[in-house]
Order: C-alpha cells, then structure tokens, then sequence
DNA sequence: CATTTTGTTCAAAAAAACTTGAACCAAGCT
DNA sequence: AGCTTGGTTCAAGTTTTTTTGAACAAAATG
C-alpha cells in the first residue's frame, strides 16, 4: 500500500535522503566506532538515529546507510544490548522503530558494562592461573621474578577496577547540556 | 663469535624457552592488545618482555615468540613510540636490546597520547565541518535540530577532554606497589 | 673493499573482521 | 490454510588488517 510515498513531493524529504552534515555526523561516528572496536556499521547506524528526532524503522535504515537486511538486523541487535538504542513501537504498527540514546553517562555505562566489565572478570581468571603456574617453579629466581610480575599485573588489574567507577562518575557530571528542560 | 652459547648447557635456559607461566602471561596481553585495537604480536612482544629481567635482543624475541622479523621490527618500533618499551645498548655489542616499561601510569599516558588524544583533535575539526553545513540549512526545523545535536556532540567532546586528566591521575596513584624500594 | 651483522621496508600472502543475501521463522491478515 | 510482512540467522563473499620474508640499507669487521 502507499506505493508512492518515496516521490511524493509533500512527503518529508528527510525521510529519504541525508542532509550533508548528517552524512558528516554518521561519518564521525563510523570513526568513533571503530576506535572503540566496533564495526563500523554499528555507528554508522547509531550515527543516523542521532541525527534524527524521529524513529526510524529497519527498512528506512537500510535505504538510507544503504546497508543489507544483516547488517541492520545484527548492528541494531548489538547496539541495544550495548544501551545505545532503544525500540519503540508506533501503536498500530507491527513495525519495531529505533532512537538513539543520546545521554554520554548511559552510552559510557553501556560501554563499560558491555565491553569493559567482562574484560576485567576474565583478568581474575587470568591472574589466577599464572599465580597456580609460578607457585609451581622449581628455580627460586624464576619463582621469584614470577611471584614479582603476577604482583605487578594484579595491582594493574586493581588499579583499572578503581578506574571504572571514576569513569562513570565524570562522565555524568552535566551531561546533556541543560535547556529545554527535560530529565 | 660465540657460537656455542645457544647449545651450552650451562646457559641459563631461559634465553630459549618460555616458562608456562610466561608463555599465560603472553597470551594474556595478546588479548589485552587486541581489545585496545592494537595487533595481536604486539601484545605477545610487550608479554615477553614484561616478564623478563634481562633486555632482549630482536632475534631473541623472533625466536621465543616464533614472529617473523618484519613484525618483531615493526612492533617494536610501535611499542617504543607508545612508550611501552624502551631500548638499551649492551656496551661493546652492536645489538640493541629491549626492556619493558611496567608502571602503568607511563603505559597508560603513552597510549593516552598516541591513541586518544589524536582522536580528540580530529573530533575538533569534524564538528566545525558540522557546524558550518549546519548553519547553511534553509529549513528552520532542519537547522534547529542540527544545531541542536551540534551541542550535544561538542558536549560529549568536552566531556572526554575533561575525563583524561582524571585517568592520567586514578591510575597514576600507587602505581607498581611498593617493595623492595625503587624510584 | 668485501663480508658479516643488525635492522628496516614493503609487496604479497594469510588471517581476521565485516557484510551480504537467501533461506528461514513467526505473526498477522484474508 | 495460504499469503504477506517484519525480522533473524548464518554460510559464503568481500574488505581490512596483520604477518611474512626477501630485498635493501647502514654500520662494523677484517
């Protein structure tokens, strides 16, 4: 039904193309994401939601990012585990529509959480098992100079654990700017 | 000269083998390199030489990780200029040699400023480049919410330069527990 | 100066990461 | 039930990143 909306002239245009600074936005955020070490269509299609007021459905996603039905399926999947989207349903409709988080502490915390967490919890398993492997050593300077490395990557590991908590806290400090009054 | 030295039995043989816990220890910050978007023989040179006393020599380092030479050059050219490594000159031997920096406070500042702060400056010009096609929009509406998400990302810009300071200090505190008093 | 040692470079090979699209599933409609 | 729509999955294809090793350069040796 409605098969002409894509040439409609009184159709909002925005919902068919990207302005320029949109392409320039989605495009910072494709960098941002793979600097984090996520693929690059996972902020290309964070990048678009920000940009827009709207929700947007899979399908708009996909024609405007130009994308495949995977990489939107999987990239939105990924992304709202991660905190950064969130779906909404317009009532009526069967179709799950997509914003963007926008608050810096929820996508830091998301991040952490998703990312960064894990890494620390397989650390301890780590750290654990290098220790069992030195206590072991027959040679007394082996064992020593193991005994000193586990030492130094356990105080590594705390220091990174006491990190974290600070991380979300300064972060939060005056997120999103304050003007037309919300949260 | 010295043709015997890797053969001779009373050498100490850790010159030629990984301890288990060394060889864990390795694989540990194998995956610590690659979950900060560093490549993975990085990661396994930093490893060896963090767990040894004694400065290694490039050949040494092929032969007990099993690298080729190119990525044993490159990855310590990479380590060295993050600050991660450092070399020494045995006195009256031609071979540079390669210890590992192991306060976390210098890892940490050297990738601070080789990794993230080259982002933030790029970050700086990309949101000038949105600014400017922000203002040229016609459409009130469309201009409003591109300014509007202008300042939400140069909130968030902010935000990250005013985090890293703090990281530089959190981790900087008791670094390298105390023992055995050293600097 | 020819040779050996040490280390760098870079094109090609290998490996890893990402994307695609067709097959598939589930839910709503007629 | 059969058809359509919205969405997921995953094997295969593509792209990107990393590693390799042979060719090269520089410096010491004899």
């Amino acid at each position: 039904m409605n098969a002409f909306s894509v040439a409609d002239p009184t159709t909002n245009k925005s919902l068919n193309t990207l302005d320029d600074w949109e392409v320039a936005a989605i495009d910072l955020f494709l960098n941002a994401a793979s600097s984090f070490g996520l693929p690059k269509s996972y902020g290309q299609i964070y990048g678009l939601l920000f940009c827009r007021d709207q929700p947007l459905a899979m399908d708009e996603i996909m024609k405007l990012l130009q994308i495949s039905k995977g990489s939107a399926s999987q990239g939105l999947r990924a992304l709202r585990q991660l905190g950064a989207v969130s779906s909404v349903f317009a009532p009526g409709d069967r179709k799950e529509r997509f914003v963007a988080e926008s608050r810096l502490r929820k996508l830091v915390g998301g991040f952490l959480r998703e990312q960064a967490d894990p890494h620390l919890e397989k650390g301890i398993a780590r750290l654990k098992q290098i220790e069992s492997l030195v206590k072991n050593l027959q040679d007394e300077d082996s064992r020593k100079r193991g005994i000193r490395r586990h030492e130094i990557l356990s105080g590594w590991h705390r220091q990174m654990s006491r990190l974290l908590p600070w991380v979300k806290m300064i972060v939060g400090k005056s997120d999103r700017l304050p003007k037309k009054s919300s949260d």
